[in-house]
DNA sequence: ACTGCGTGCTTTGTATACAGCGGAGTTCGA
DNA sequence: TCGAACTCCGCTGTATACAAAGCACGCAGT
């Protein structure tokens, strides 16, 4: 059953934690105000994986190691909760959150449904420079994926569907996907790294891309719903096999 | 173009103007802590359209008026930023956020996908119970209809939809549904007002349910994207003919 | 009369002090 | 030896004090 509720740790393991994160924080302090900042920059070491479940986080270790008060650090860390980037365990003690292999598989239900109604807009909406954008990030992911970049690679496809959802012309929907997006960044293995999925996947965004550029509406939607359930299949079959 | 950026208020119109909102806070302020509690309450109030767009909230006057310091209502604030159901004007004042008529329109568009796939899950999972409490629901939004209560309608089919979400067994959807209801109940209007609109919605209702119920899973599906179609009609049609 | 700058006030942002709660470890009793 | 209660410590929650930034108003100069 993993480790106990209370993890122990000390001070310099704290430091030397955080200290990735505190580099990306230097910069951005001169620019925005303290809880910004700090908010900021725990969001993205979070998303990025730098920052990941288990340790906990005292406002006062944090406040100690980002040199501000703890009122900064205890509003970062509200917006973080809001957003459910970190959960408060026993106590009130405060920690990243974790992801139940359960929730992955219900975020790709979800993503079928807004990937599918993105698609549908886009196809209706989408500008030339969109498709050549579209184009070009797909050959990106492409390149990197020959590069043997898997965290390029699975940026690129974000990055993909991020612009479809941009090019739906439809604000609420951008958001909605945007929340799902920073979900998937944190899954721990992407399906993109199973054998043979970056292949059929940049294959399908191709085949969407057609789709979109001819302005084959019921087409995209199809494809693009296919899509999410082909990754959908690959993380069931990904969920049999753990990462050891 | 409305009102100049700062609308002046004095301390009375706040008192007066935040006292319903007053009365429910003083019974979570046992049992909760302070901030949790002022984050509750003002949200509840901005859901129920209690506090509405417009006058701005000065950190000290709701401090005031809640009987707490500055530092649980800055980050209750904070908590309903992130939220979006408050939003940051000029300079960092802070006030009710608006909603503006384009995005009640986008947000139909992500209610026909993801209802269309809560219902879709919930005929594969949803009980007997589940069944006959969608009934149930269904039949009170009807006799609340009858009796003239449109906030009890438009209450009761948030109701409907949260049910078959919560059925579908995927949390991650019900959470993200939820997202979407917390920004319906904000609208002024509801269709359902909408002339014979509340008899073809509970209709739909209810034949949405007897799909469900037969397992039928494609027909439960474009039953519910439909119903969802339909809504974003009349939204359309009540954008011609404004409240006056 | 209008524009530009400067000054003062209001409001927000940050730090610090203090109170209260929960947990871990210890000690006493059976 | 095991269990239970108690005590102490550390952390979070709230209040308050202080710093800084923005806005409005007024004044002066053109």
């Amino acid at each position: 059953m993993g480790r106990a509720v209370t993890e122990p740790m000390s001070k310099q393991d704290i430091d030397s934690l955080m200290k990735p994160v505190v580099d990306l924080w230097q910069e951005r302090r001169t620019r925005e105000g303290s809880s910004d900042a700090v908010y900021g920059t725990l969001r993205e070491a979070i998303l990025s994986k730098a920052l990941t479940p288990g340790p906990q986080l005292a406002e006062e270790d944090l406040a100690r190691v980002f040199g501000v008060s703890r009122t900064p650090i205890r509003e970062a860390i509200l917006r973080l909760e809001t957003e459910r980037l970190v959960e408060r365990s026993s106590g009130r003690r405060v920690a990243v959150a974790r992801i139940s292999p359960a929730e992955i598989l219900e975020i790709y239900d979800v993503r079928v449904a807004l990937d599918g109604v993105a698609a549908e807009l886009a196809t209706q909406r989408a500008t030339p420079p969109d498709i050549a954008q579209l184009r070009w990030i797909n050959e990106k992911m492409i390149a990197s994926g020959q590069a043997g970049d898997y965290a390029g690679v699975s940026a690129l496809s974000l990055d993909f569907h991020d612009w479809i959802a941009k090019a739906s012309g439809n604000g609420f929907l951008l958001s909605q996907i945007r929340v799902v997006h920073d979900r998937v960044r944190r899954f721990e293995r992407t399906t993109l790294q199973h054998p043979g999925r970056l292949g059929s996947a940049a294959e399908e965004h191709e085949r969407l891309l057609d789709a979109i550029a001819s302005g084959d509406v019921d087409r995209a939607t199809s494809l693009a719903r296919a899509h999410m359930l082909n990754a959908k299949k690959i993380r069931l079959a990904m969920a049999e096999t753990p990462p050891d």
